[in-house]
DNA sequence: AGCTGTCGTTGATTTATATCAACAATAACC
DNA sequence: GGTTATTGTTGATATAAATCAACGACAGCT
């Protein structure tokens, strides 16, 4: 029996935890095979931390890296005057912290109820260089970031208001069973506040709120409950994210 | 005497243009060494291209990889109405092409007179499995390439049309030589149009131009020519560019 | 040297979104 | 279970930047 994770966790967690991580096949864990995970889970922490938590202080040190296990974290920046840009939420599966630099850029924040993997930066280092099969999953995993935070620049510096919301909620659609074939109606992940969104989108709460107020009237979308939205017209939603709108 | 590389260019360069190749240095072809700079060399492809040539065609099959050693190219996503978002400039040393999708999710064109150095995707894949310390330094680029982005989605998501020119000269400051003393006197480069600045702004072209002639007017940045600005004064610039403006 | 087209500047006006303001709904807490 | 704080909605008004418009400055070309 696994003493050692029962009686000390803070030493590392047990690597059959690993070996069970049911977000593992999501995730860079996945980059390694079963017999090297034993290092991996020597060289990380579980933490479990409640909504609102600091996860990344902008401009600390930049000692450590993570993954999400459960939850979502909003990842951020911001100006002297407190005007603050999210960036990109983190769901389970994607990893945060990555940074040549000193000291993070970015501020990171748990928006709900979130478990991370932390790896301290020497640790995470020394896997890098022996499982080769371990980086290139991680430049995969910064490329298509990259990706993403190019979709993002062409919505905050081209797109309307109304393009923003509907580029938004198609991008948290929660993922279709496979061998399903697509469906118009979609139920959409929304754990966060408005005030999040706003920052997410370069708009302000009551802008995101009379847009989502508007595509509700237009029965695009429904759902009383304001983090429980479903689309009811995917294509829809498209032809408004794109800009394919005529009116 | 290498003949191969005066008679049969098409088949890759010769060893010694790597070996002489001035932005080296710069550039990923720094992460080997001279013995295995030969096989690079021969994965590559010297191109010339005039300024306003297509790099990469937005949405076309993501076959090749570049390395810029001369010149400016500038990357960007489009609409389907033609609105543009240029996500950034790549200088010399910088690669543009990474991706893990079958298709480029952006467009490229030079700016101004380019040369590059053109990996087919084979061979990159090939170059990445073979040499570790390449591949460390594309995640290291490429982990630069997204800090960069997520400050210029602060930029487009969060600030004035002043911090954001603002930001924008600082950003194309000329690099002092070391060993001399940070001055408030620098210069600055734009070789791209007003077009593609508003673009990589998300402003109009006059929006540009007016806040580029209010800057002159209040004796921040000088010089009549419009790709050739000067700034003299790189604190008052700074100061703008965070939003500490008292005006 | 004069024409032609591109690129950049400046001014007048409009508009999308921010700001200001009030209130409603929901969650948190004793 | 009622009170308080937080979060979200809706309306009225202000404003930064876009749009519309005219013109100026060059660069390339014959």
């Amino acid at each position: 029996m696994p003493l050692r994770s029962r009686f000390s966790p803070e030493a590392g967690v047990d690597i059959h935890r690993c070996l069970v991580c049911d977000t593992r096949a999501q995730s860079i864990c996945n980059a390694i095979d079963d017999k090297e995970l034993a290092i991996l889970a020597q060289a990380s922490k579980r933490l479990s931390l409640p909504p609102g938590s600091v996860v990344i202080e902008e401009g600390s040190p930049a000692v450590a890296f993570f993954n999400v296990t459960a939850g979502t974290v909003k990842l951020f920046k911001s100006l002297p005057d407190g005007r603050r840009q999210v960036t990109g939420f983190a769901d389970v599966g994607h990893f945060l912290g990555l940074t040549n630099s000193e000291t993070y850029s970015f501020g990171a924040e748990t928006v709900d109820t979130v478990r991370v993997c932390r790896f301290m930066r020497p640790q995470l280092e020394a896997l890098l260089a022996d499982y080769p099969l371990f980086e290139r999953r991680l430049l995969a995993e910064v490329t298509d970031e990259l990706t993403e935070a190019q979709e993002q620049m062409l919505l905050l510096g081209r797109k309307t208001a109304r393009e923003r919301v509907a580029s938004f909620l198609l991008g948290r659609m929660l993922p279709q069973t496979p061998r399903q074939p697509e469906t118009e109606d979609r139920m959409v992940s929304l754990p966060m506040t408005r005030v999040d969104i706003a920052d997410y989108l370069g708009l302000t709460i009551e802008t995101v709120s009379r847009t989502i107020s508007a595509l509700r009237r237009e029965q695009i979308i429904t759902g009383t409950d304001n983090h429980g939205i479903r689309i009811l017209s995917v294509s829809r939603l498209q032809e408004l994210a794109s800009g394919q709108d005529n009116r």
